[in-house]
RNA sequence: GGGCGGUUAGUUCAGUUGGUUAGAACGCACGAUUCACAUUCGUGAGGUCACAAGUUCGAAUCUUGUACCGCCCACCA
């Protein structure tokens, strides 16, 4: 026995240099794996955004990814785990606008050429600082392999989509209703709109013969029409009239147009309509064909069409206008009003509907052979209710705006006409005049929506199509990734995917709740219960904090994480440490590649053994870790060192040499197979222990044979 | 407004198609300990499984309803 097993267990010394095996080793990289790894099994990595540092989430993701493709790999599975990392568009322009505001700067006013290299720096920095975060976690992926985003072959395929969408009228350049956010001057996709409910008035505005119910009188000035349910006996006559009203500023012209979209409980049941500042006025609009007025501009300032409210703020602006209608006696009352309004996930401000040309994505045909795919099980979900979740929301998907106004994303390949503002797909760069008018054109500003890119990274990280490992390794095997993004980004993958190669990207999909403190309340820098797992893995050791992740987490649920919970699986490390030094001891002298007779008691331990194998190898296959990870601590601690190595030590220290033979061998045996099916859970510990056993033909544990 | 998930020991959670006395981890109490391990071992306390009704020989598990917590979706201005 190895001198090294009188001490502790010390994860800290031990993990960089076992990770350091492993890397050298090669065999992260499939092609490199021996001749038994046939079959291949390919998990993609979820691309962290290269904008910060891991957070507990990537520790759960990293853990339970590493934990499947090792297992895989142990069961003789070509496996493949490609990792990535994602520019994050408009997250990571967020976090750098925030951290030069700090240096008192600010994007609006910088060359943006300047601006995007600063950022590719900041970002470059940040990729390369976590990939030596997610070695530390274990990962067990194929660096060689690795994807970012901005990856010119990434770019290439990502346009090659774009294309297609346009040659298949999928497509168009419009203009429509977007969210817009004024604090960072883009627009949104339906996504990213957070909606929150909130308490204001509801103003019953004397409008001609109408009175007409808003909480945004700020917007009078864009009205074009008053709109009232066809069915409605008060309003009937006024259908298709025209009506003068009165504004703080004069008077408009309003039709008054029927639709059966207008409530008749609701209000008067009279409804301005303002089509560039609602959306469903917009709609309105459209179908009546009716003029779009703007009277608010992207920076949330009334513009130049409202007299004396020009260049106020929209809060402002509601105040003064209210207050002037008022004294002229426009205003019958004022109610309390509570309803939802769409804010900016990221800063939470309200977001203004705005009417702007934009690039969208007709995505109903692709979301349906994607609802057809989940129907025929070609995609699983696991937990399976996510099934039915997806489907919906695949049912109910609306065009999907691809545009935004920021630097730090891939650029549009397109180009704008400067007299009929077309917008022309131009991957190629070569087109100079509009092809539909002939006019002047000018390089489209905007870039992507991040999820555009990254909703084909499964095929695009393997090269399709003509790529080998796109051959070899797609469709995926599992994609696991957190809950909160199906929609995001596993459902655009799943479009994307079957629309460029008619697969689907990956057939199960696995998903991980949120981790959450140990009161089960979320994580916020502002509640202070933010915890790091780069300090968890340091003071407890990467093996722990794995367990500790992994015991408790169900699908799609939450998960508590804590100290106290990981400090128990830090004294497990060491106890199988200890149990190896116990076992290392007692066999010295016995030869470990001989197979002795067995007695009794140890013929039905080994079948227990070999139930517990078998038990916990069906739990993994089942996507069940948690209850997978507990069972083989709970064999290891409280069956074989409580029970089976206490009965042993009469057999070690006695005399009967058939008896002590059996012991002997049953020991190891158990030892050995134990730290096999530890491995995917505690893998550092693991490989250190097997790296002093004294049997023959001893290879890497991570490519051990998993027992079966 | 619609939908989904949760509610089990002090705490965090399991409970795999309904089946003996409902489990684990951590915590707690008491005890042990030169013999692999004090990062240890043994023993133990602790639960009307949110509530109500129903189905069943039998319900934490199935049905219906109620309450509370959390999440998602939604164009009544």
């Amino acid at each position: 026995m190895n001198e090294k097993f009188l001490k502790p267990y010390n994860p800290l010394e031990t993990e960089p240099r076992i990770y350091k095996t492993w890397e050298e080793s090669g065999y992260f990289n499939p092609d490199n794996l021996p001749e038994r790894h046939k079959e291949s099994f390919t998990l993609i990595m979820p691309p962290p955004n290269a904008n910060g540092s891991l957070h507990v989430g990537h520790a759960a993701f990293v853990t339970i990814e590493d934990l499947l493709i090792r297992f895989k790999r142990m069961r003789g599975f070509k496996t493949l785990w490609l990792p990535g990392a994602d520019h994050a568009g408009f997250e990571t322009q967020v976090v750098y606008e925030k951290k030069i505001e700090k240096e008192g700067r600010s994007r609006f006013g910088m060359d943006p050429e300047i601006l995007r290299s600063e950022i590719m720096d900041f970002t470059l920095g940040n990729k390369k600082f976590m990939e030596g975060q997610i070695r530390q976690l274990g990962a067990s992926c194929d660096w060689s392999r690795e994807k970012f985003t901005l990856d010119p072959d990434i770019i290439k395929i990502v346009y090659a989509t774009f294309k297609q969408l346009s040659n298949d009228n999928l497509l168009y350049r419009g203009k429509r209703m977007v969210n817009w956010c004024v604090k960072h001057q883009t627009s949104l996709s339906d996504l990213e709109c957070a909606s929150v409910e909130q308490n204001d008035k509801l103003y019953y505005l004397k409008y001609g013969p109408f009175t007409v119910a808003t909480v945004r009188p700020e917007t009078i000035f864009g009205d074009v029409a008053i709109a009232v349910n066809p069915n409605d006996p008060r309003y009937k006559k006024y259908i298709g009239q025209d009506v003068v009203v009165k504004n703080p500023i004069g008077e408009l012209t309003l039709k008054v147009i029927a639709d059966e979209v207008v409530e008749i409980e609701f209000g008067t049941g009279a409804l301005k309509v303002t089509p560039a500042h609602d959306a469903n006025d917009f709609k309105l609009a459209e179908k009546n064909k009716l003029p779009i007025i703007e009277v608010i501009d992207k920076n949330g300032r009334l513009n130049e069409k409202t007299g004396k409210y020009a260049g106020m703020k929209i809060k402002e602006a509601r105040e003064k206008v209210v207050a002037d209608l008022e004294a002229m006696g426009l205003m019958e009352k004022i109610e309390d009003y509570k309803h939802s309004i769409s804010t900016c996930y990221k800063c939470n401000s309200t977001l203004e509907p705005r009417v702007m040309p934009q690039w969208f994505v007709d995505v109903k045909p692709l979301a349906q052979k994607a609802i057809e795919a989940i129907a025929k099980e070609e995609i699983k979900f696991v937990p399976e209710r996510y099934n039915k979740i997806c489907t919906q929301w695949l049912e109910n998907i609306i065009p999907w705006n691809i545009s935004r106004q920021i630097v730090w994303g891939i650029p549009i390949p397109a180009k704008i006409c400067n007299s009929c503002e077309e917008g022309i797909v131009d991957v190629e760069n070569s087109i100079t005049k509009c092809p539909k008018c002939g006019g002047e054109v000018r390089k489209e500003t905007d870039t992507f929506d991040t999820w555009f890119s990254s909703g084909q990274w499964p095929f695009a990280t393997l090269g399709y199509p003509d790529g080998k490992d796109f051959k070899a390794f797609y469709p995926t095997s599992v994609m696991e990734t957190a809950a909160d993004i199906v929609f995001f980004w596993v459902m655009r993958m799943a479009m994307f995917g079957l629309y460029r190669t008619g697969k689907v990207p990956f057939k199960d999909v696995y998903l991980h709740g949120l981790v959450n403190d140990k009161h089960g309340k979320k994580m916020s820098k502002s509640k202070g219960n933010v915890i790091n797992p780069l300090e968890i893995s340091d003071k407890f050791g990467t093996d722990a904090m794995r367990m500790g992740i992994i015991i408790g987490n169900t699908p799609a649920s939450d998960v508590s994480f804590s100290d106290d919970k990981i400090r128990g699986y830090k004294n497990f490390a060491n106890k199988v440490w200890n149990i190896t030094r116990f076992v290392l001891t007692s066999v010295e002298g016995f030869d470990i590649e001989s197979k002795p007779e067995l007695t009794d008691t140890d013929t039905t331990i080994i079948a227990e053994l070999a139930a517990t194998t078998t038990d916990i190898t069906n739990d993994i296959d089942n996507y069940r870790f948690y209850m997978a990870a507990e069972k083989i601590y709970h064999y290891i601690w409280h069956t074989f060192a409580d029970v089976i190595i206490e009965n042993s030590k009469v057999a070690i220290a006695g005399t009967d040499e058939k008896a002590k033979k059996s012991a002997q061998y049953t020991l190891y045996k158990i030892l050995t197979t134990s730290l096999k099916v530890l491995h995917p859970f505690m893998p550092f510990v693991t490989e250190e222990i097997w790296a002093y056993l004294p049997h023959k033909d001893k290879k890497l544990l991570m490519i051990e044979e998993w027992p079966n």
